[in-house]
DNA sequence: TTACATGCAAATGCTTTGCAGTACT
DNA sequence: AGTACTGCAAAGCATTTGCATGTAA
């Protein structure tokens, strides 16, 4: 794929095998959030080994490069988004799905003033649902 | 104290020693957000010695009967706040500090339409903050 | 005494690290 | 050839678990 290629010269990465299937799943449709284990399994079922340790250090790298984004939502695990515009979250943790929110969804009409000698570093809202029981 | 036994009472949880430590230590100015290991240097300058595993049980025990609430602001360390009430937090990790936003500081114009068929069941807002250069 | 708590060590689960071997450029 | 990258296993850390011992009711 020369899409592929173009990205990661452009992230100034080499295009190895795992690397490239890294990103040919990530840039497929649905993929859109995964961790580190959910990625594991869509390469097995690409048909690509791609050891853990490989894994981890190439989502951190891609995040680094600004491919991606670290999504926080619970304690055990790290999710990585490749939606790379700033927006929020819905997380179920029922069905363990995180599900994006753009940014105008979400609009203040009051919000804190900062701490002194404070700037903003970053918003982190998770809208945390669960089944609604009728 | 009396003050801790009826809150224990109340939970229907046995005034141990070590449990008994740890509410006078989060009942204490000053020690509203803590993390297991910061709980344990306090008990420590208390010259209490509380065993790691406790610590975490007791933690967890009083978080599901509601006297603390859990905050996950970083993947490693899950903090525990004395706030009952619903609201926010600021995140500074420069300081390692957490601090509360008050739930009527934050308004909102417009919020998303949750997913069909999906109830709130929580809102987490982080505003993590650095310090500010001028 | 009997059910609940604690302590300690071992186990867990995600993530990182070290290093030898492999593959881009 | 030179440098980056991968694989694998081991290490790291916060947290949990199992079980024998201890303690409140």
């Amino acid at each position: 794929m020369d899409k592929i290629n173009s990205i990661l010269r452009k992230l100034n990465l080499r295009p190895t095998k795992q690397r490239t299937a890294i990103i040919n799943a990530l840039i497929a449709e649905g993929n859109t959030h995964v961790t580190a284990s959910s990625l594991g399994k869509i390469l097995e079922k690409n048909k690509f080994k791609v050891a853990t340790a490989t894994i981890y250090n190439n989502l951190n790298e891609l995040s680094e490069k600004g491919f991606l984004k670290k999504v926080l939502v619970e304690k055990d695990r790290m999710w990585f988004d490749t939606n790379l515009s700033s927006h929020y979250h819905f997380y179920d943790e029922e069905e363990d799905k995180l599900t994006d929110v753009n940014k105008n969804q979400i609009e203040f009409l009051a919000f804190p003033k900062l701490p002194k000698g404070k700037a903003l570093k970053s918003l982190d809202i998770i809208i945390n649902v669960k089944k609604k029981l009728d």
